[in-house]
DNA sequence: CAGCAGATTGACT
DNA sequence: GTCAATCTGCTGC
């Protein structure tokens, strides 16, 4: 497997999430155990301008500094106090725009996932929802800041995947106003792996 | 500095 | 369908 490599973070965020991002594996290796899956449900979060993203007005908190890295490194945050969410930085340094992993489908150590989870048999909960994601690949919010394309334990692996993809309205946000309706919601027709379908 | 709401999930009525 | 769990940072007194 090849790393996403520098430039394959530049560049429009939408087709970046759509071609580059949508499709790839995510992998981690933690305490010498390797767990990865295909990512099948990603949300665009645009810095600045979006009134659903943590960097609207550019704003800058300890906790979100890292989606202000050039892309390529990992934006973990913890909701509602208890789950962790996994984002892919984009762009430019200081161009905070970021992709959410909402779902992956399982490639490497299922069992390790499952375990994690609490689950005794594969099913699509496993890693449909961004909660999900995080704790079956065992990603914590220490993790933010990561590099992805080596020498951390996430990485980000290039991958193709012909599914034909949907988009729909994002999950979650309904106070973002007009931004709360934008279709910046990515998923695969025919995957089982996603949290929420349709609009 | 108190109060509150949030890019969610799972257990229970 | 309803609700608690529990951390970060905003809003407003």
């Amino acid at each position: 497997m090849t790393y996403l490599d520098a430039a394959q973070f530049l560049g429009d965020p939408f087709e970046v999430a759509r071609k580059n991002i949508l499709g790839a594996i995510l992998a981690t290796d933690i305490g010498g155990k390797r767990t990865s899956g295909m990512i099948t449900e990603v949300e665009v979060y645009i810095g600045g301008s979006d009134k659903a993203s943590h960097t609207y007005g550019y704003r800058k908190t300890p906790r979100v500094m890292s989606q202000y890295e050039r892309g390529g490194r990992a934006y973990v945050f913890l909701v509602y106090g208890i789950h962790a969410q996994f984002n892919v930085v984009l762009g430019e340094a200081g161009v905070p725009d970021v992709v959410l992993v909402r779902s992956i489908s399982p490639v490497e150590g299922a069992d390790i996932m499952l375990k994690r989870r609490g689950l005794a048999r594969l099913c699509p909960r496993l890693c449909s929802g961004p909660g999900n994601v995080t704790k079956a690949l065992g990603i914590t919010t220490d993790m933010n800041g990561y590099d992805l394309m080596g020498g951390s334990e996430i990485k980000l692996f290039s991958n193709r995947c012909d599914d034909e993809i949907i988009e729909a309205r994002r999950i979650g946000i309904d106070y973002a106003e007009e931004y709360a309706y934008k279709p910046w919601r990515y998923y695969y027709k025919n995957n089982e792996y996603v949290s929420k379908r349709g609009n």
